[in-house]
RNA sequence: GGGGCCAUAGCUCAGCGGUUAGAGCAGGGGACUCAUAAUCCCUUGGUCGGGGGUUCGAAUCCCUCUGGCCCUACCA
């Protein structure tokens, strides 16, 4: 069999925030399968890159008062770093704002422009006067033309859940400066993709590049309608590529990320001396995606119409992953659970966080879960307590003996884990590494026992039966070595500490099929430590405090105020609204009010019904959304504030009769807002 | 409202038309002491979410209901 050719990818982490443990399920997925077909010895080369352009880097490097260049540099370094402690070994890790990118950028733009796919048009976009800024939806804020709640993000009312443009908010507000934006009107330029519509369907249905419920996905929500033109240029300023015929546009991000694939094996390439166009443009090489479900979109429609435009090979495979969640729930930031790759290695082993995403990765489109309990069981059942146990009972007594000269018998012990390879190789090749690492901890499960009944430690006791003793521990370092070639490529420090121990690396599938005979054997060390469930624990309660810290305001009484070190982001997200007279603060009429009950509204995704008393006979039903935050018993008996005087709301659950004091950006992370001992229901806020 | 995925032992899952439904972990009992209080042996535990159907035969295929998750739309 020929080696095959394959170029893979991972999705290109944003250059506005560090990794954490939900970006790594799709690193480590990649670099598992990445090692293992260099393992079997295809090959196999690796590319990745820092996603830089945009907005939201143009603006948080002006608000750090440095360059675009400066900040994207700075988070390229911490990314490499992150991945480099997980063991993630690209072959190249480029970056979107590379020479590279901007001339094949070009190239593609050609190409679309000479299929004829290009077409300009007037947007209307909301402008901010002082910025000097267009504003995507998610910088404006304003009052909803539906419900009047104020303070809503650009393009649906967190409140009512009404879905509007911008430009229909009322008295809407730049985040950026808090000024008033104007309607202006900007070319922007399209790529019509309906004209690809009948490539894109057969592609879809028959290249066996997707899986079913993807393919059935765009079927069902894009294709089977006409393909709405795709606005892909963005007017100045914008952090990006400028477009060479259409002078003050600039490429959107997307349309120059995934070229960043491409330019990313053009540096590749040119450090080792291979043609680009024996990766991009040959049906030799396969080419394979791995990216999350939420960029489904653009890996599957965009790219390849981009690709077939611009006369490079479609991908073989899209291999999509789910999200991550710890505990059953989305991770979050206040819970703690948003652990950045950066924390978790101050705390906890990058093998364990391999090896545990390894025993849930399955090929389907599936949330994983990441379970405290399961997490420490898993490793230190299946790796300390089977694998490593092991090498750490029998190399001991094989230090002083060594190897035994011919593989003795092991009953079939060997042979039958070697001829396992295959299913475990075809698991590998499957990306369905759940199943890859029940086959091999099947094998684990076999080799303990024969230890057991060979009684080593009773063996060493008689020196007339040295030789049977270093039999014992012969079979039992091999049938450690066979496992240890097994999981080396979610394992690849193990794969090393076996290499050392018995002085020979592992870097080929096939030295699983062949025991090692005659030689010495090192002196054991550990190689893996277990793990306790405190550890954890801990680790997400300091994440939670460090998250609390930098968020929340609590006053601890004598201490200086330079000391809280409260980040700035909260108002930056939200800047301070207009200017108010006292009578305009008047109108708001806020009460004391104390929650007398409290419960689910089961088909509502964000409310929970509650009824709040002002005291006396004064009851007020009001649904809040903190459905995410908040268990109705937590509430009930507490004290709140309310805004008494709103006009109520008719809603599909019931009559809302006013809204509950909360701060944080939503989901998980709400606050209500509670009130010092003394305060009676009724009274008023003043 | 539409679409998708899922429901098997306390937990995580395997089995996906064919003999009495399995594993690991956890639980119970015993053994051993080489090993990171690791390991080994034995063992408890499931009307395979409910109900229909197809079949000689269904956890496995079809329909339906219930419950959970995700996507998408819309109403409020």
């Amino acid at each position: 069999m020929t080696a095959r050719r394959i170029l893979v990818t991972s999705a290109l982490p944003y250059a506005n925030g560090p990794i954490h443990i939900g970006h790594l399920v799709e690193y480590i997925q990649t670099d598992i399968w990445v090692r293992f077909q260099k393992l079997i010895g295809n090959r196999c080369v690796y590319v990745c890159a820092d996603d830089t352009h945009g907005t939201a880097i143009m603006i948080r490097a002006r608000n750090e008062g440095r360059s675009e260049e400066e900040l994207i540099a700075a988070m390229q370094a911490a990314h490499e770093r992150d991945f480099a402690g997980f063991d993630i070994e690209f072959d190249n890790y480029g970056s979107t704002n590379a020479a590279e990118n901007r001339e094949l950028c070009g190239q593609f733009w050609q190409a679309l422009r000479g299929a004829g796919l290009i077409v300009e048009r007037d947007v209307e976009q909301l402008f901010d006067p002082v910025a000097q800024t267009f504003l995507a939806d998610r910088f404006v804020r304003g009052t909803c033309p539906k419900c009047k709640s104020p303070n809503q993000p650009g393009d649906n009312c967190s409140a009512c859940g009404q879905t509007y443009s911008p430009s229909e908010l009322i008295d809407p507000q730049s985040t950026l400066s808090g000024a008033t934006p104007e309607l202006r009107s900007a070319k922007h330029l399209f790529v019509q993709l309906q004209q690809l519509h009948d490539f894109l369907s057969e592609w879809v249905e028959n290249s066996g590049a997707l899986q079913s419920e993807t393919a059935n996905y765009l079927k069902g929500h894009f294709l089977s309608d006409e393909l709405r033109d795709w606005d892909i240029s963005r007017p100045a300023p914008y952090f990006g590529f400028e477009i060479p015929d259409s002078p003050g546009n600039y490429w959107y991000v997307w349309f120059d990320a995934p070229i960043g694939y491409i330019a990313s094996t053009a540096q590749w390439c040119a450090a080792h001396g291979e043609q680009l166009a024996d990766w991009w443009q040959s049906d030799a090489t396969e080419i394979h995606h791995f990216i999350g479900k939420d960029i489904t979109y653009f890996h599957t429609l965009f790219w390849p119409g981009m690709l077939k435009t611009a006369g490079y090979s479609l991908p073989t495979k899209v291999r999509i992953h789910g999200f991550l969640n710890v505990g059953g729930q989305k991770m979050s930031k206040s819970i703690g659970t948003l652990i950045t790759a950066e924390k978790y290695l101050e705390h906890l082993d990058p093998s364990y966080l391999r090896y545990f995403y390894a025993t849930k990765l399955t090929p389907r489109v599936e949330d994983l879960d990441l379970g405290i309990d399961e997490f420490a069981d898993k490793v230190n059942s299946d790796l300390v307590g089977k694998v490593v146990n092991l090498a750490s009972r029998t190399a001991k007594f094989a230090h002083a003996l060594g190897l035994s000269e011919t593989y003795p018998d092991d009953g079939g012990l060997f042979a039958n884990a070697a001829a396992a390879g295959e299913r475990i190789a075809a698991a590998y090749e499957a990306c369905d590494y759940s199943r890859a690492m029940r086959l091999i901890m099947e094998l684990a499960d076999a080799a303990n026992p024969f230890i057991e009944h060979a009684q080593p430690w009773v063996l060493k006791k008689d020196p007339a039966r040295e030789a049977e003793l270093r039999d014992v521990c012969t079979i039992g370092l091999n049938l450690f070595r066979q496992l240890c070639v097994y999981l080396s490529p979610v394992l690849p420090r193990l794969a090393e500490r076996c290499g050392e121990l018995l002085g020979d690396p592992i870097t080929r599938w096939a030295q699983s099929q062949q025991p090692l005979t005659g030689r010495s054997v090192q002196k054991f060390t550990h190689m893996l430590t277990r793990v306790k469930p405190e550890d954890l624990q801990k680790m997400i309660d300091e994440n939670r405090d460090q998250a609390a810290a930098s968020q929340a305001d609590t006053p601890d009484a004598g201490t200086a105020e330079d000391r809280w070190n409260d980040s700035g982001q909260p108002l930056a997200d939200e800047p301070l609204a207009e200017e108010i007279t006292i009578d305009d603060f008047a109108k708001v009429d806020l009460r004391i009010a104390r929650v007398v009950a409290a419960e689910q509204v089961p088909e509502a995704r964000k409310l929970l019904k509650l009824t709040l008393s002002l005291g006396g006979e004064e009851r007020r039903q009001v649904f809040a959304g903190i459905k995410a935050a908040y268990e109705p018993d937590q509430l009930v008996g507490r004290l709140v504030v309310m805004v008494a005087n709103l006009k109520p709301r008719q809603m599909k659950f019931g009559l809302s009769e006013g809204m509950v004091a909360a701060a944080g950006p939503g989901g998980p992370d709400v606050f209500v807002i509670t009130v010092d001992e003394g305060a009676q229901p009724g009274q008023r806020v003043h």
